[in-house]
DNA sequence: TCCCAACCGGGATACCCATCCCGATTATAG
DNA sequence: CTATAATCGGGATGGGTATCCCGGTTGGGA
């Protein structure tokens, strides 16, 4: 196909504006102008555009590696650690990579382009499966759905600058069984 | 000083259009275009402009309203309740009435016109103040911030479009003293 | 009823941004 | 060293939004 190799200059600029964009994208969120990005890589907006026909493709390329890692996260913990632990650890973790980087915040909570999702990058599908088996095995309450989780997830998030234990504690107690609440009365409510 | 009473038809337009901008604003966000507003409430947008001069002014008229109605709740619950239970009522009233209304949700995680924070519109304020009340007494996690506290609303409120008794009740019972180990009245839950 | 200031509509203007295009530059094969 | 095709820079283009402006319309007091 078009799997000519670049020429080295290419290549370079290539690999620049990425780096630059994923530290642009982390500290100030997929907002930023993709002339910023040009500008801060110290090349024109027609090479960014050239490497990366939309910015769409800049951001995607950015998020890949960071979603494949957190899915292979997912998979270590589920085949390494009983169910709710598991669970807990993988949602802690989101947390504290999505409080570090802003992009991949918007990313998973939805207000992003949408790469997740896809095959091997498919975190909400892993905090799924890792919810239904916390949930299975009486780990976490039953009355919990997918997007409760990723709600709750997506505002610890938001809590960028500050100590995440708190926020992280208070989630993973109130999801825990046992802590209280009035399950017992109101099952299978739907609004 | 420019109190001149409007013409009958001038004041119709105007009360139209907030009308419109309260019910596309609580639907679709604070991001909506201007022109959209004046399309739907059936006027030119010169007409919205000249009411409104700036966005952010009909941003603020509609969002007033709602604020007041807040900080008038927080404020009887301070005095009617014992300082524990009122804060997570009002935890759960903001919640519930950020969810079904994006531009407050907007407004309140911070990512509108900043239009409260205004002496008598004051909801981050009160939400302090009750915050700091419920710890004295013991009833709320010590650890906790009122960013913490504003970060696990912001994501409350994200949960649109589903029961909002989960997560409400995960966060209330995980900011509980305490928490994740049993205990629990039914407070918390005013719709 | 008549008249004029207040009001209306929507086109004009001024940004901002992503993407495309093309003349100038440069890597590199021969 | 030279030729040439790949690459570069940044201006041009198209689309979107907020705000301003002005010729035409109308409410309501005389």
């Amino acid at each position: 196909m078009d799997e000519r190799p670049l020429r080295a200059d290419a290549r370079r600029n290539r690999a620049r504006v990425l780096e630059v964009a994923a530290q642009v994208f982390a500290t100030e969120g997929v907002a930023v102008p993709v002339h910023e990005i040009a500008r801060r890589a110290g090349v024109g907006t027609g090479t960014v555009s050239r490497h990366f026909p939309t910015k769409d493709d800049l951001v995607g390329e950015v998020l890949f590696a960071l979603l494949r890692n957190l899915v292979d996260e997912a998979d270590a913990l589920a085949e390494r650690a009983d169910p709710g632990t598991a669970f807990f650890a993988f949602v802690a973790t989101l947390v504290r990579v999505g409080a570090a980087n802003r992009a991949l915040a918007q990313e998973l909570a939805g207000t992003c382009c949408g790469v997740d999702g896809r095959a091997e990058f498919d975190v909400p599908g892993r905090t799924r499966e890792l919810l239904a088996q916390a949930q299975q095995a009486g780990a976490v309450r039953a009355d919990i759905t997918y997007p409760d989780v990723k709600a709750l997830m997506t505002g610890c998030m938001a809590r960028r600058g500050g100590p995440l234990e708190p926020v992280i504690g208070v989630v993973c107690d109130g999801l825990r069984t046992g802590a209280g609440h009035r399950r017992t009365q109101r099952e299978g409510t739907t609004t």
